[in-house]
DNA sequence: CGGCTCATGTAATTCGTTACATGATTCT
DNA sequence: AGAATCATGTAACGAATTACATGAGCCG
């Protein structure tokens, strides 16, 4: 049986404990997202699914008067997930509608600055949100997670300094075609 | 009519003249698809929804006995891309399998090294080919496209980079368990 | 009491890939 | 003659999002 990668989040995330769904969307929110998101309408149908394989254990675990049903790593969603691990991978996948924007914007060149300004203002959001988190992932005693971060800092940083070159590039050429324009 | 961002690379790819669905795939394969794909899958029944909205075009244009539709802009088609340019960027998405299994790598520290090793050589394969079309791109009166190139070149780079920082640190960390190992 | 967080789920829909089918033309 | 390329398409499937529905407990 084909597991999906999001499966594979799903048991990474609980190797460390029991989670219900929610905490698992929560964490993911915080962690993978930026590499690999996931939805409710994922998450909770791969429960079963998992626990039906007999991957992951789910326990009823009210809190207060409150639903709650955690779910755990069996022996056998361990050894999976350690498989996983071991086999290459095989996804990459991108798709950023900014760069598709400024690909296309010879049809529009005064709409560049703009893809490239919202551009880099979504990475400096992401940089922000990475810094809010850097400080646990620094501390925690597993180091692949901080190293994951250091990667998505450098990747928003190089962005960032794409995009203000970019932007100047423009700017030059804009002074340019001013330049040309009144000497003609 | 709310049009995919797939809609939107072949209105793009036909800004610059007629292409059969055959010729935007493989314009596609050697020029969006590192950061929007698409499939002949998508491809032809977006040709027939865009040509039924008036946004495109087509023409037989049989080369020999065979059998060709070339498609071209209509004013409206080119009207909406350039709409489309002025309004926000809105997708960003990755899916990093390898990120997501060195993230997990803490359950099986051995595969960590070879993850990234992949990464790596994922990242060299796609430099190799970057610096296939790039004296094209550079050459092209548009230079959008160019830009856009070189931002993937750059990203190349710095994960290279990192991977092999990231794989200098887990070889230094692996020395230093080795040493405290011999004194104790 | 009202709003937020915790908590679980489903249905509809969209998006996209993969695999398959078909056939002509061109190159070796 | 056979392989590669040009060319067009569809069907089945899978992956994922969005929107919706529901309800309990907690904090101010």
């Amino acid at each position: 049986m084909e597991l999906s990668s999001t499966a594979y989040v799903i048991l990474g995330l609980l190797r460390k404990g029991a989670k219900t769904g929610y905490e698992i969307k929560s964490v993911v929110d915080r962690s993978t997202r930026f590499f690999w998101a996931a939805s409710y309408g994922q998450i909770y149908p791969e429960l079963r699914k998992l626990a039906e394989a007999g991957l992951i254990e789910g326990a009823s675990k009210p809190s207060g008067g409150r639903k709650r049903t955690e779910y755990r790593l069996t022996p056998a969603g361990r050894k999976e997930l350690r498989r996983w691990l071991e086999i290459e991978p095989e996804v990459f996948e991108m798709r950023d509608e900014g760069l598709l924007k400024l690909f296309f914007a010879g049809a529009s060149p005064d709409a560049a600055p703009k893809v490239i300004e919202a551009k880099r203002a979504h990475h400096e959001e992401k940089l922000r949100q990475l810094a809010e988190i850097e400080p646990l992932a620094k501390a925690a005693p597993d180091r692949f997670p901080y190293m994951v971060l250091r990667y998505g800092v450098a990747l928003s940083e190089l962005t960032i300094e794409w995009c203000d070159a970019a932007l100047a590039e423009l700017r030059e050429e804009e002074e340019q075609a001013r330049e040309s324009r009144r000497s003609a």
